[in-house]
DNA sequence: TGATTGACCAACT
DNA sequence: CAGTTGGCCAATC
């Protein structure tokens, strides 16, 4: 099969990747495509994930300050929310506390 | 089909 | 210190 993943899809890989308890950054999976500028655009495909049938941990890519930026996007803003504190990550004001300590990088895949 | 937007980030002014 | 701009790729108008 001829795979050319565009860079939406490795975005699909790379969440279904996160492990649980664990959050990461739109620019940290776009740095891991080789494409930092396209941060933008990992967001947007999780918004376009949230109407597939794969199952993306969506509430678990948050951004740069750790802050809950698309809790609007899960229909409910309390839903990402209660998503990220049912696995055990403290979020106060819609911002996840010791990001540093629950951040995964996917750049752990390559080594 | 050209222009605009989008769950971002970093640098520059 | 805060506002603006550039960058990236794909979808929508």
């Amino acid at each position: 099969m001829s795979n050319d993943p565009s860079f939406f899809e490795k975005v699909y890989q790379v969440a279904k990747l996160i492990p649980r308890g664990k959050v990461t950054t739109y620019g940290a999976i776009a740095e891991y495509l080789g494409t930092k500028g396209s941060a933008r655009m990992v967001g947007w495909a999780m918004n376009k994930s949230l109407s597939f049938p794969e199952e993306i941990p969506a509430h678990r890519v948050v951004n740069r300050n750790g802050i809950l930026s698309g809790k609007q996007h899960f229909g409910n803003p309390n839903i990402m929310q209660q998503l990220l504190e049912n696995e055990g990550i403290k979020v106060i004001d819609d911002k996840i506390i010791d990001l540093e300590k629950y951040f995964w990088n996917p750049t752990s895949l390559l080594k």
